[in-house]
DNA sequence: TAAATATTTAGACATTCGTTTAAATATTTA
DNA sequence: TAAATATTTAAACGAATGTCTAAATATTTA
C-alpha cells in the first residue's frame, strides 16, 4: 500500500501510467515519450512495478510493460472508504 | 493535482483522513491520535489543506478540520481514466 | 490585564527522492 | 564469436520531505 501510493506520487510515473492506457509498450518506447534519461525511466518503471501498478514481461531482448489491475484496485478500495462520507444527503420527501 | 497526490503520499496524512471520516475535529484532538509532536501534525494538516482534502474553520481558539470533497473528486476523476481500462464495477455511491 | 490554552511558524537536521553518467547484463544479428 | 541493441544496476549529488524543539500568535479565562 505504502509503495503503491508512493509510486503514484511522481508526475512522470503518473504520465507513464496514462501512456500505458494506450496499450503495452517496451521500456525504450516508453522512454522516448519523455525528455529524461533511460536509467531514470527504468527506475520509475521499477517503482511502478513494486506498487503493482504495472507488469513486466520479458520478450526477447525487450521488456514489455503493461498496466496491472491489482495496484489500481488497492487505491480504488482505499478511496471507497470515503465514498460513504461524501454521499449526498437523501431528500426527506420522495420526489 | 500535484499537491493533492503529494498530500496522500504520507501514511500519517492518510490516517488523518481516515480519522476524519468519523467527523470533524480540532487540531488538538487529531494530534492526540498520533505519537508525534503537535507541530508535525499541524504541518500535515497544512499539506492536506493545500491538497483540498480537508477544510479548516476557526471556532474560537480552536481550528476545526473536516474532510473536503474537492480533493477527493480530483483524485477520483484521475482514476476514472483507468477504471474504463479495467472496467471496474461502478461504485454504488457517487463520490 | 495576566495567565492559560490552542495552534502555527521558524529553523535545524537526517533521510528519502529523482536525476545523471558510467558500467554491467542479456539478447540478437552479422 | 564479435558487434550492436535493449535495459538495468551502481554511484554520486542536489533538492525535497518529515520530524523535532523553541518561539510566536491568537483566544479565552481568572
Amino acid at each position: 500500500m505504502e509503495i503503491t501510493f508512493k509510486a503514484i506520487n511522481d508526475p512522470t510515473r503518473r504520465e507513464i501510467l496514462v501512456y500505458l492506457i494506450g496499450g503495452a509498450q517496451n521500456a525504450g518506447e516508453i522512454a522516448k515519450q519523455f525528455s529524461m534519461s533511460k536509467p531514470s525511466i527504468s527506475h520509475h518503471l521499477d517503482l511502478l512495478k513494486q506498487g503493482n501498478l504495472i507488469h513486466a514481461e520479458k520478450k526477447g531482448q525487450y521488456i514489455i510493460y503493461s498496466l496491472n489491475r491489482s495496484g489500481f484496485e488497492l487505491v480504488h478500495a482505499w478511496f471507497q472508504g470515503f465514498a460513504q462520507y461524501f454521499e449526498f444527503p437523501k431528500p426527506k420527501i420522495r420526489l
